[in-house]
DNA sequence: CGTCTGGTTGATACGACTCAAATTTGGTGG
DNA sequence: CCACCAAATTTGAGTCGTATCAACCAGACG
């Protein structure tokens, strides 16, 4: 259950034993949330913090006419909103995509557990400059790219993340999103999002259908995509194959 | 000089005297990149912090075709990279728009500054969480908003970040941006930022020119560009009026 | 089975892009 | 202080990518 998390920050550094079994202790009030139901709501106080251990889920903005934009992804091992409880209030809503099973945490235990384990902490330092550069990354992605290598982009960018937590195998992973998702996520409509992925398809880059992801050669669409992985920051110590304790 | 750097911090909370003269000791190691020159490249190890004392920049990445975006603004009281000597190499560039002076920060005096002064700590995490709200906010901006209210909103959110730490008076305030740069900033092409400000121009909402931003009436651009101040948490206790020591 | 959600198709419209040239502005040196 | 040059802005005409609107279809589910 709690593997995802360790794989997510190992990709950074070692964790101790002690480490793991501390982060163990902080995700034992679990809550369940509906799909397409929301975590936390723009305009909330946030009080304490979640990390995904179950599901996908979506960061998303309102316009006051009604338009909405997905501006991130939560798979397994993310923590929604590490340090927001220093603000005043949520500048954006947190909603459910499938079932999602998260674990909730005072801010004061993760307060404790970053002073008693520093390579956590470190670890979760990594865990806030990694999403901030995909944060970056998406900005880039829907301001400089057409549909077709944004979507293409999109997609290896979920597809590595999944992989990068052992919930993918050689060439698919589980994909909930619905094409009105990818839309949202995109800045595309939902019709142009169904016409690019048959182009996708037609090209044998992506194929997508009962709820899974296949990408039959990894390599060809990253370069359809121009996809330059670097911003994951996958490549730290704890990424090293033979990184067990 | 320094001034708007302890105005930004204390939008958050008061500091003490004490904490800013930490602070001040922090930036006497300075440096200044000639306008339109790099700061720091992707691929770069980030080894120490910058902190803009004067002037503006942006953070930048390019696609393999030669596409750039800006994906990012730094004004005075910036800083551009708080924690990211944690990473391998950066992802992306910062350049210089006009002539910047910038602190040059040792990750160890910083980190040092923080265990001393847990009220900066402060200050500094509140910094980085605003980051990532306006990085979602320019991705929401850039994948929802039309080209009329995108620059729209590009313009309140400039003008507001710089009127927060003195920078502006009641209705203008410097702005060395070109058209082009503009453009990079909102994924729009040159031509139809310059049509578009010609819009923003004719309805006396924005008017660009002399290195200058003036807006007659803020409140009418903030209705037309749909846009919701909420996201700089400008709204802590270093805001209150009556916030001095 | 009917209903519903998600996916697909077709026809048409429009916002934004492209390319190319003209004009204005701002800085620099004579 | 004017002449010059480069950078920035502006204009026009034509095109293209993506949006819109409105159906239609397929599988999941009760």
């Amino acid at each position: 259950m709690e593997s995802a998390l360790f794989k997510r920050l190992e990709l950074f550094t070692r964790l101790s034993s002690e480490d793991r079994a501390a982060l163990s202790r902080l995700t034992t009030k679990i809550r369940v949330i509906e799909p397409r139901k929301d975590l936390i709501r723009e305009g909330d106080l946030p009080t304490h913090v979640n990390l995904v251990l179950r599901g996908w889920g979506a960061r998303y903005k309102m316009l006051p006419d009604g338009k909405r934009s997905l501006v991130g992804f939560f798979i397994p091992g993310d923590f929604c909103d590490l340090n927001t409880y220093i603000l005043k209030q949520m500048d954006h809503s947190i909603g459910a995509i499938t079932s999602l099973r998260v674990a909730t945490i005072e801010p004061h235990d993760l307060l404790q557990l970053m002073v008693d384990h520093p390579q956590v902490t470190q670890a979760l330092l990594w865990h806030e400059l990694v999403n901030a550069a995909v944060q970056r990354e998406w900005t880039h992605n829907i301001g400089a790219r057409p549909a077709f290598q944004r979507l293409a982009h999109l997609l290896v960018e979920l597809f590595m993340r999944m992989q990068s937590i052992g919930l993918a195998d050689a060439n698919s992973c589980d994909f909930p999103l619905t094409q009105y998702d990818l839309a949202e996520a995109t800045g595309l409509t939902p019709v142009h999002v169904n016409r690019t992925l048959q182009l996708l398809r037609g090209e044998l880059l992506v194929e997508i259908g009962q709820k899974r992801l296949r990408i039959p050669d990894l390599a060809r669409l990253q370069e359809a995509a121009m996809f330059n992985p670097n911003y994951l920051h996958l490549d730290r110590d704890g990424a090293d194959p033979d990184a067990h304790d």
